[in-house]
DNA sequence: CCAAAAGTGTTCAGGATACACCCATGA
DNA sequence: TCATGGGTGTATCCTGAACACTTTTGG
């Protein structure tokens, strides 16, 4: 842990939440480096050290900010203009931060999905993170909003081809909760019937033998998704696509 | 083009062409140390520049390579490993290339898809470069085996959800060659009724006024594929997935 | 006239879309 | 008993899969 930082290369995180209406995208607040600034926030990352895999580098700082281990990530995509840290203020703070002056860091994103719930709320608020509403983002550093647009089409893309959406909701959830996600993220109206004819054909979402509680209507009931019965699904089905 | 070189960050070009028959990846001669060595082949790449985008750096590899500019070529992964350099005579060999000692790079992986025509083949040639049978892969360095077959993996979901087989054929190819490629580069059998209807659907494929020459059977029409037409028609049709 | 590959149509099953009412609960 | 959101079925269309013979050319 203590080999020397790699001036060169940075980690960034988005990490992207749903608190059952909106997706979030988690930020850090960046020190101020004088008083009257206006207060700047940018993502989850750190330089890496010369010793660091980067997929270990973005796992320590996720677990480090939400305490938990296991939390879905994967490589987004490599920000390398030599202009990307421009800004006087984005000089000065990393100088303050790391101790190194450089004027050129290429950062590797990653892309990660959270289940927004009490445990990690306490845990990243103390961290100085706020869950950020993705369509309200203002005061993000460096190029980090490019970054964030970028995470938000892979969420779209990865939601329509591979089960992610299930990292976002509850263990518990239900139907109802699956289609809003999927209506907030991809923008678009879904109709009820033909989305839970298509789910609940599927073998890996196991209906629960639970309902909510103390709703004043009809309650839902809940289901739960099964990534082995998944995993196993798949290995049958590939059927050709062209374009 | 002076600016100095960046002793961490690499960029590696992962080249698809296809024959006709077979796929195929680019690959470099890479220089001997000593005389009794076996030869060892790298994929095309290079350091980095300190003033130099990423992107900037594997078109500039590519097209000294090549000898062209409007080349198909996207980001594919980031190969981080501490140890990923860790043969004497790899390090050698950087020193020696580059001039730096180090003992962690961290390169950055690109997926390039090309037409195998006369003039490609006579400048590369030139370049101690060879194009290799992705099938056949041996004598690679590095973990840019590895790196292929990140590609590869690539190119076939690529394959099935954009129209990338063309960069891979010449400008006038028959169906059966289209068929072919995705044949071979799924490692599947497609049946040849199915997939004519299928494809002729599509306005984008433009069937011309040729056709195969002094074959010794019904010679095949060409076809041509429009982007633009592609484009425009990809604006309206934007069907829900849910994997 | 023969060999070789190109090109062509139909049937059937499963998936996507459009659409409107009844049900269970708390207040 | 009413307001609220959960949950259900059918008809139609479209797409994908299976399958075998005729056509055109060079030799």
């Amino acid at each position: 842990m203590q080999a020397p930082i790699n001036p060169s290369i940075s980690v960034d995180i988005v990490v992207f939440g749903f608190d059952g209406t909106r997706l979030k995208v988690l930020l850090i607040e960046r020190q101020k480096l004088n008083e009257k600034a206006t207060t700047e926030y940018k993502l989850p990352g750190s330089m890496i050290s010369e010793k660091e895999d980067l997929d270990t580098s973005a796992h320590n700082t996720l677990q480090n900010l939400t305490g938990l281990k296991n939390i879905y990530l994967e490589q987004l995509y490599v920000f390398s203009n030599p202009n990307r840290i421009s800004s006087d203020e984005d000089k000065q703070w990393i100088e303050h931060t790391y101790g190194i002056s450089t004027n050129r860091i290429v950062t590797v994103s990653y892309f990660s999905l959270v289940k927004i719930n009490l445990s990690i709320l306490k845990t990243t608020i103390q961290g100085m993170a706020f869950w950020c509403d993705v369509q309200e983002l203002k005061h993000v550093s460096f190029d980090h909003k490019e970054i964030i647009l970028k995470g938000l089409e892979r969420l779209k893309s990865r939601m329509q081809t591979t089960p992610v959406a299930f990292e976002l909701l509850p263990k518990k959830f239900t139907i109802k909760q699956l289609q809003n996600l999927y209506e907030a993220i991809l923008g678009i109206d879904i109709d009820n019937r033909n989305f839970r004819k298509k789910i609940l054909k599927y073998p890996y979402l196991i209906q629960l033998n639970e309902r909510e509680a103390k709703v004043s209507h009809k309650p839902a009931i809940f289901y739960q998704f099964d990534i082995h019965a998944y995993r196993q699904e798949q290995r049958k089905l590939k059927k050709l696509k062209i374009f």
